[in-house]
DNA sequence: TCTGGGGTCCTAGGACCC
DNA sequence: TCTGGGGTCCTAGGACCC
């Protein structure tokens, strides 16, 4: 049996968790530099606000709603999921943290009393964190999310659902649209509405080698995971990343080297401590910058460069950024993102090493550095240069407090 | 005045090599 | 009657998720 325990709308929940005088109000929270609306409160919802809509084209209506905005409080959300993801690990021995807000748990036994199991994960987290979930049971991971789903959205589970018995799977699945099934977006939902499927019960009951013809092996194993046969094993759902990429868009437009520079080093620090984190090391390394989209002329810059040894140290990786900046900068081009993907990957312990290049890594800082962001929060050590500048910084015109991470930032309580 | 997220995986197609 | 290799690497773009 696998649980999917997934928070509700998490930012705007988030930033309702200190501040009661918003608790009653929509609220939406919106991305990087205040771009796109990324979460909606179940209040906000009933206004019919569209997700990732651009935030400069619907700012007239919140208004007119009256509608709360904020700015992402990454700060705040990493620390409230962290203790939310705790409280969840003690429901199971094996926890998968799918995401910043929802977590896959498996059970190697039988419980008599999910439902109630389920109510005591709801109840903990709201306890100790404040946190609103939706629980989600099921024979597979596509299962779990279906539950999860019904949990959330369908009217009569209020927040727990269950699906072990074919009869739960229809009833339930009856009910969710083809997109509303984990894998099935706008596209491929268009095209299985064209063969006559109007819901997730109807996918459930078509041939899978079909489905494989169809689109892919990976409909197949949707087609196969709605009728309780497990295709995402426990290590496929949580498998080692194949790329890394960290990307951002700039708070102002960067048009000198040095900044992006900085940028581009802050990137290198990200992807070390994720390569570090599921023990992989970088072999090939994609640099890029361009200006936007909507741009009269779209200008993409983009380096691939080969480590000539695998790395996973952030000093290595912002060193080669920094003999490689030239390569991407270009004058007078108004940079408005840039990023670096990891775009191939090799193990840590099994590094091939070159016969005429030196090993740079520097294993032991790099344990002392991580140890340090984990102990101080992420920032607390950083390499210098990427801070040398931050006239780029991202645009958040709407932050609420760091309740949980700043000293000056705690709640205070006047009596 | 201007504004349009970020991450991962996969595949088609072009370029190049032998 | 019609047909014309096979592999690797890279890029761009699509699709999906949150």
């Amino acid at each position: 049996m696998y649980a999917l325990v997934d928070a509700v709308a998490f930012y705007a929940s988030a930033e309702k968790v200190f501040d009661p005088s918003i608790r009653h109000k929509p609220v939406v929270v919106l991305t990087n530099n205040d771009g796109c609306i990324c979460a909606v409160c179940p209040i906000a919802r009933k206004l019919n606000i569209p997700k990732f809509e651009a935030f400069f084209k619907i700012k007239n209506d919140l208004k007119q709603h009256n509608v709360v905005v904020r700015s992402s409080n990454y700060e705040l959300y990493a620390d409230l999921s962290d203790r939310m993801m705790n409280v969840i690990s003690r429901f199971s021995d094996e926890q998968h943290v799918y995401s910043i807000d929802e977590a896959f748990l498996k059970f190697n036994h039988d419980f008599n009393d999910w439902q109630q199991y389920g109510e005591t994960i709801r109840r903990t987290i709201w306890r100790e964190t404040k946190l609103p979930v939706g629980v989600g049971f099921g024979t597979t991971p596509t299962l779990a999310k279906a539950a999860n789903h019904a949990a959330k959205k369908l009217t009569g589970f209020n927040g727990v659902a269950i699906i072990k018995t074919p009869e739960q799977a229809k009833l339930i699945l009856k009910q969710m649209q083809l997109t509303d099934v984990w894998g099935i977006g706008a596209k491929l939902g268009k095209r299985l509405a064209l063969l006559g499927l109007k819901n997730a019960y109807d996918l459930a009951k078509q041939d899978p080698k079909k489905m494989r013809k169809f689109h892919s092996i990976v409909l197949e194993n949707t087609v196969k995971e709605l009728n309780g046969i497990t295709c995402l094993s426990w290590d496929d759902v949580r498998e080692d990343k194949k790329e890394i990429f960290s990307t951002r868009s700039f708070g102002q437009r960067v048009t000198d080297l040095f900044s992006l520079n900085a940028a581009l080093v802050c990137h290198a620090d990200i992807i070390g401590r994720k390569l570090r984190q599921q023990g992989s090391t970088v072999k090939k390394l994609l640099i890029f910058a361009h200006n936007s989209q909507h741009d009269v002329a779209y200008i993409k810059r983009s380096y691939l460069y080969e480590f000539p040894v695998a790395t996973s140290d952030s000093l290595v990786i912002a060193n080669a950024i920094s003999r490689l900046i030239h390569k991407i900068y270009q004058p007078q081009v108004q940079f408005y993102k840039c990023g670096l993907g990891a775009v191939e990957l090799g193990k840590e312990n099994a590094t091939q090493l070159a016969l005429f290049e030196p090993i740079k890594d520097n294993p032991q800082l790099m344990q002392c550095y991580d140890h340090i962001n984990k102990k101080y929060g992420v920032g607390s050590a950083f390499i210098a240069s990427s801070h040398l500048t931050q006239n780029w910084s991202m645009k958040r015109h709407y932050l609420s407090p760091q309740y949980t991470t700043k000293w000056s930032d705690i709640p205070k309580i006047i009596c």
